[in-house]
RNA sequence: GUCCUUGUGGCGGAAUUGGUAUACGCGUAGCGUUCAGAACGCUAUCCCGCAAGGGUUGUGGGUUCGAGUCCCACCAAGGACACCA
């Protein structure tokens, strides 16, 4: 019979799903050593799965596969996060409500999981638009309303005036809606915002706690940006008035010939004497309307306009002009800054620009410029032109001029609380009522989940709400606090919410009365792996992290960190070596590889393509080379040697026999080896070649001689990559008594792979020149004399000035 | 601009972590099988050389008995962030 994936996948799939898949559920509080392995889950289109999360899946099945043949109870859920865009536009296109667009997506996408032969545990789904789901996130949303770290607040944001909607960051491309291309603007808006900042620090710390790749960690620092530096207080000339900056560096406080605000500065209007009253203001109209993207076009170019007030530079009490430029942000810091053209690129340009003086007060040797600076120096240094701290090197400056103009030690951040409301329908209603006597009323406890009402329209209102304020019959009711009429809020959460804590509720999914019990949060977290891409660095698993320490702060939780370690995949690209896209014509399918070659073949190609974390191309030869090598397994361990009749072996051929077994036995000791520390260290392309090499000795290897024991060890070793092929070979050929996938994991034995002869490597001046066979633990002096009469004719007359000896290893000769 | 990652055959990649560079697979060529093709099997396949031998891990330098691996500089590709004072 020939190797035929598409019938026995089929009838092994039938078989795991037994009892909704009963042999791979994972019990709430397990006795034995446990595992928790979390794929990133995904969000079902309409496209279905992709070669993408094929990947990441398969490498996750991989695992929990072999830790369970290891004896570990293993805990490998799957779900959904099912609210957001794509399907609220699909039903804005085809007006059939997300409501039943979603499910099908779902049937989908399981459906494609479980053809691919991925060992979950179904009974612990989860969908993040299920009420008895979402409830739990609109409850995490009031305990942060309760604890003050969920507030309203007048923030700018993007909207597209076509749309009229609200943009996140990610709707927008090149500063143009990326579904109409409209040009978005700027517009103040109540939004809902959560103080993640609150969290920076920690988030920052907590970071060297976890076994996450360098570059994501990195990545992380960098988005919470912390920087450490002084406020410094500037008196406004002729008035009382302080202004405050934020600068990290103080030592340059001589060079300070100007002081910058932002454009939403709130003193602005405040300082500006009446004869460049207008002037300021046509300046702060402009580009208050310029969205992000306009602001930051133009990196070089600066804008700005002269205040007509003045400030008193601290140190020198000189009058320096205060302006207004957007390149200073009102999000960050004061809102204010001291400039130093001579040692800062920004204030450099713009001080070039509006023909401001540039001070130079730091020179790398201590000898400043004498002719006008070319380029700002932003490096350390010896002070110049700094009155009584010149000479000081820069760092011991800083200190000495902190102290001299009583500056305060401040930390600052990049993180900025996270924007939470959108005005949109498919997302989870905010559990907030709005009462014009009470103010923001939190809904009870009791009243939860608030159910999104079907609608029969998706557009936006237009006056900046979700589609949600039209539903008068949702949107009024009676304040809870006073009882008069009040209204609830129609913003929903973002995408992001749902997915900030699903990996509690995989734990606990059925829990009607909390979100996770503590005991079984206890057992099972952290999360031992989890696999998922790498662009999800930030923003997710910044805001799970961030969740997480809040339930811990609450006591949901017992663990700092969600997630101990991190593994992405690459992206598998198309075979033209380009990211694959509908428009290049470049994606492959997975239900046409499967159709093809089998799931098998598909999961074992994607993990030989190369390692996980690598990008890499696919290539459709590549695949078939796969399927031959399954193929050769099948014929390997299906055919029936020829008896061997009476004929008696010579003593030469017994012997060489014999031989050839022990080296076999070897091998697959090895092998036994190489794929046990391969999987446990995720090279699962190496783990791949290494059974190859192991086929093909046994291909190479007399039949009717091959004891069947090293069949059933490739057949278990197969087992975690090729689920059903290993299945159909242990069942049907091997007379395996279970499943393979419930059998033990082969170990093997120390001694045995230990060699007890190796080869010597004899370098000249640590280049090999020959090889020689020799018994383990041999000494310096043996080696020595075995070795030199092998490498004489290189060495010539010449001396040998020394010998290296590594032991079981090598000689070398130095000349 | 800043930060991060990666440079090994025609291609995906391997290399006991400083010790035989190019494992495994793809592709290609030749041969076999076949009426023929597909499929399969065998052999070869980094470069120069008939050979002995010599050279080769983006480029240049360094450390070392010995470097694909460590250090420095440069070049190239990819990714992230981007006026954060």
């Amino acid at each position: 019979m020939r190797y035929s994936p598409q019938k026995i996948e089929k009838k092994w799939q039938k078989i795991w799903a037994k009892k909704n898949y009963q042999i791979w559920h994972a019990s709430d509080l397990p006795k034995k050593k446990h595992l928790y392995l979390l794929d990133m889950f995904p969000y079902p289109s309409g496209e279905g799965l992709h070669v993408g999360h094929v990947e990441g899946y398969t490498a996750s099945d991989i695992l929990s596969r072999y830790y369970r043949m290891q004896g570990y109870e293993v805990l490998h859920p799957m779900g959904w996060d099912a609210f957001g865009l794509p399907a609220e536009n699909y039903a804005l296109k085809t007006k059939k409500p997300p409501q039943e667009i979603v499910p099908q997506n779902i049937k989908r996408f399981k459906e494609q999981m479980q053809s691919l032969g991925f060992s979950y545990d179904w009974q612990r789904e989860i969908n993040t638009t299920d009420p008895d789901y979402y409830k739990w996130t609109q409850w995490i949303f009031l305990q942060l309303f309760k604890k003050g770290l969920a507030y309203e607040e007048e923030t700018y944001v993007n909207w597209c005036p076509s749309c009229k909607t609200v943009l996140a960051d990610e709707e927008i491309e090149e500063g143009k809606c990326e579904r109409c291309g409209t040009k978005v603007e700027r517009r103040k808006l109540k939004q809902w915002v959560l103080k993640i900042t609150a969290y920076a620090e920690r988030l920052l710390q907590d970071l060297d706690l976890l076994d996450w790749p360098e570059r994501v960690k990195t990545m992380q620092r960098n988005w919470i940006g912390k920087s450490e530096g002084v406020e410094i207080e500037f008196k406004i000339a002729d008035t009382d008035k302080y202004l405050k900056v934020f600068t990290t560096r103080p030592d340059t406080l001589f060079g300070v010939t100007y002081l910058v605000l932002a454009p939403e500065h709130p003193l602005i209007p405040e300082i500006t004497p009446s004869n460049t009253q207008n002037e300021i203001k046509r300046y702060l109209a402009e580009s208050l309307q310029k969205s992000d993207f306009e602001r930051q076009a133009n990196l070089t170019e600066k804008t700005g306009v002269f205040t007509g007030a003045y400030a008193l530079n601290p140190a020198t009490k000189e009058r320096i002009p205060i302006w207004v430029s957007d390149y200073v942000l009102m999000g960050y810091g004061t809102g204010a800054i001291m400039a130093v053209p001579a040692h800062d690129e920004r204030d450099f340009s713009f001080a070039k620009e509006f023909h401001l003086p540039i001070k130079e007060v730091i020179a790398p040797e201590g000898k400043p410029h004498l002719e006008e600076l070319e380029k700002p120096y932003s490096g350390e240094g010896i002070l110049v032109n700094s009155g009584p701290f010149t000479g000081l090197d820069s760092q011991t400056a800083r200190e000495k001029i902190a102290l001299f103009v009583n500056a305060k030690k401040v930390v600052n951040y990049k993180l900025r609380d996270w924007i939470f409301s959108r005005q949109r329908y498919w997302g989870e209603p905010i559990p907030i009522i709005k009462c014009p006597r009470c103010g923001n009323v939190p809904l009870e406890e009791k009243d939860l989940p608030l159910k999104l009402p079907q609608i029969k329209k998706y557009e936006p209102t237009g006056n900046q709400e979700s589609p949600l304020a039209d539903i008068t019959s949702w949107v009024k009711v009676t304040c809870p606090k006073c009882h008069g009429e009040a209204l609830r809020e129609t913003n929903t959460m973002p995408q992001w919410a749902g997915s900030s804590w699903y990996y509690l509720r995989y734990l606990d999914p059925k829990n009607k009365k909390f979100l996770v019990e503590k005991k079984k949060a206890q057992t099972w977290l952290p999360v031992d792996i989890y696999i998922g891409g790498v662009e999800h660095a930030v923003l997710h698993l910044l805001y799970a992290r961030f969740w997480h320490k809040f339930l811990l702060d609450l006591g949901v939780v017992t663990t700092p960190e969600p997630f101990q370690k991190l593994i992405n995949q690459g992206v598998i690209l198309g075979e033209d070596g380009e990211k694959m896209s509908k428009s290049r014509g470049n994606v492959v399918n997975p239900d046409t590889i499967i159709q093809q070659y089998g799931a098998d073949s598909l999961r074992m190609y994607e993990m030989f393509l190369g390692p996980l974390s690598f990008s890499k191309p696919w290539s459709s030869q590549g695949i078939i080379g796969i399927f031959r090598f399954l193929n050769r397994i099948w014929d390997l361990v299906t055919s029936e040697p020829q008896k061997k009749d009476g004929l008696k072996l010579t003593k030469e051929a017994q012997e060489k026999l014999k031989k050839e077994l022990q080296e076999l036995e070897r091998l697959e000791q090895l092998t036994i080896k190489k794929v046990t520390e391969d999987i446990e260290n995720i090279h699962f392309n190496t783990a791949i070649s290494a059974l190859m090499e192991y086929v093909n000795r046994l291909n190479d290897f007399p039949k009717e001689y091959l004891p069947k024991k090293y069949l059933k060890t490739l057949v278990l070793l197969l087992s975690p990559f090729a689920p059903h092929l290993a299945e159909e070979l242990g069942k049907t050929y091997l007379h395996q008594r279970g499943l393979i996938s419930q059998s033990k994991w082969p170990s093997y034995d120390k001694k045995l792979v230990e060699e007890k002869q190796f080869k010597l490597l004899i370098q000249v001046n640590g280049k090999l020149k020959a090889t020689l066979e020799v018994n383990k633990g041999i000494s310096k002096n043996l080696a020595q004399k075995s070795a030199l009469p092998l490498v004489q004719k290189y060495l010539g007359k010449k001396k040998v000035k020394k010998v290296i000896f590594v032991p079981d290893r090598l000689i070398n000769f130095v000349i």
